[in-house]
DNA sequence: GCTTGACTCTGTACTAGTTACAGGGTTTAG
DNA sequence: CTAAACCCTGTAACTAGTACAGAGTCAAGC
């Protein structure tokens, strides 16, 4: 039997998250004691552990509820299911990858139009970009 | 003279992001007419304009903020200031792009061992990867 | 002059994914 | 027995907005 503060430390995960994810249902509310203190057993310190993990690889709250109901249905679910799921996040994460280095490339492009000198500021070619996207900044 | 409305429709930014922006302080309160409506200038819509650019940009409300007091000072603020804050947006941006390049990568590294098959979700390698952390798939 | 529709006003609640804190009860170690 | 350390609940904060309800206002058409 494990309290909340021990399934904390055992996961690394903080303890105040342990309550939100049983708000928000990606961990089932446990056994209670008589003075009302939750009780988790190693299901739980798995099922943490799999949140957990999943969070780091950037999965979503949705997604990782999908994941786990993939296990927890019997026999319906296949790996396919598992695998589309895996490559769908594969998917977004490359997009903001894609994203970021766009937004990269025209901040190196601005940020080199000034030359950093100690001139006003009101007069940078940063800014005046920011306020006027003028052509030559496009 | 600019309603809140036009200077929304002016911008491209929705009418209520506006009023947001005011209530942060990204947006200084503009003069209001007798029956209380806001009355928005060329300056606002500059401003406004900047704002969007800067977040199409990724740059933070406070990063934001901070860009927009450079200009507003009178001259105690310098280029090499504005570049400064850039260049630090850049950084983060770049290592934000290193984590999700990490993260695609192992994700990818999972993926592949699941050859998608119809066989049970169950014993698929991918969750059973995120359950166990296993030696495999580090 | 009046009505109607489009606009604006305010306050409030919602999103994701936590984190933190207050004010109370409980358990445990000395 | 007491004090520290834990747990409980509800609630607010964070970022960057979005949305909606209920009330007031403005402009156009008749």
């Amino acid at each position: 039997m494990l309290t909340r503060g021990k399934l904390a430390t055992e996961t690394g995960c903080n303890i105040e998250t342990i309550r939100y994810y049983e708000a928000i249902g990606l961990m089932p509310a446990p056994e209670r004691t008589a003075a009302g203190y939750r009780s988790y057993n190693e299901e739980h310190l798995r099922r943490l552990n799999f949140i957990q993990r999943a969070r780091a690889l950037g999965f979503t709250s949705d997604r990782i509820q999908g994941l786990l109901e993939l296990t927890d249905d019997d026999g319906c679910h296949t790996r396919a299911d598992v695998k589309s799921l895996t490559e769908a996040h594969i998917e977004d994460i490359e997009e903001k990858i894609r994203d970021l280095q766009k937004i990269k490339r025209r901040l190196r492009q601005i940020s080199s139009f000034c030359d950093g000198s100690s001139e006003s500021a009101a007069s940078c070619p940063i800014l005046e970009s920011l306020f006027e996207d003028s052509e030559r900044s496009r």
